[in-house]
DNA sequence: GCTTGACCTGGAGTGCACTCCAGCCCGTAA
DNA sequence: TTACGGGCTGGAGTGCACTCCAGGTCAAGC
């Protein structure tokens, strides 16, 4: 399989398949007499396996120490399982984090809704009807430490 | 409330509110006599909701676009809603994607498991069991189209 | 009055993750 | 044999999202 081949099957591009060889994300491939990169087809399975752990958020700096524990080998597993562990756990918290904001982004729409029908909206929810500069809510916020992702519950701003 | 006070109850840097403000994201404050900027507590609600959409995955293009109709009023609340159902539809799908590589990434820390145990593997876990240079799994994959995120269902590359 | 710390502006610099390009080579089909 | 498509390299360019800095102003406390 050459880089074509494997960028129609990776749905990376050319280019990405040669910079991801230059930094190291994937291993060096075989060349043909001509110099042309030849691919073995268990590389993509590597390469899915990459674009998962981008798709969730891990950066290549990551990416990139995952790889290189990979080609060391089984001496390797270890840091591997560690490394998985690690970002299994931030992938739990980004599906919590994800779905708190998929309620938040239901409850918005439907006041929006229902503001676009004219409805008078339910006094609980004034703050949120009043649209661009509402009067400053009577209750202090706490400053909350970004790193921690400890946040006090989402209120709709409107 | 000046920006270094803004700045701890929002978890942005001074830095990220200038530039939020230089490139329209945030409205702008009105100042002290020292022309310094002086901000309103409900400003806070709405970074939050920014701070939300980013983490969520929505651009900078789309926050300010989202911000722009903001400004306009209530005449911008249908634009608003159709903004915030197409992310939230985002937002479903990335949850799903999220919840499957939670499912590889623990399937994974699994086998590792076992295998750092010394654990003979599971015939049907073959491929994966083969660390570094597995051969070839006798299956062929179709070429997947990257935009949909329409993929063949994820196996381990081990 | 002087120091200190917070704030100001404009602009340069950073890190990530590609993406594009010029100028080249190679193999195959017409 | 020549045209063409695909591949090669090294390096420059891009877009996002900040982050940092120099050189200045301002207000409050000692």
């Amino acid at each position: 399989m050459r880089i074509g081949d494997l960028a129609d099957k990776s749905g990376l591009s050319t280019d990405t398949l040669r910079y991801y060889e230059k930094i190291g994300l994937i291993p060096r491939p075989l060349r043909d007499a001509g110099g042309r990169r030849v691919y073995d087809r268990t590389i993509l399975r590597w390469i899915e396996f990459l674009d998962r752990l981008k798709a969730t958020g891990m950066g290549i700096r990551d990416r990139l120490r995952y790889a290189e524990l990979r080609t060391l080998g089984s001496s390797s597993l270890a840091d591997r399982r560690s490394m998985l562990e690690t970002h299994r756990d931030k992938v739990a918290e980004d599906i919590v984090r994800l779905t708190e904001t998929l309620h938040v982004l239901d409850d918005k729409v439907d006041l929006y809704r229902r503001m676009e029908a004219g409805e008078t909206v339910d006094p609980a929810f004034e703050s949120c009807a009043r649209t661009e500069h509402a009067a400053p809510p009577n209750r202090e916020k706490s400053p909350h430490d970004r790193r921690t992702g400890a946040r006090p519950r989402a209120d709709n701003e409107a």
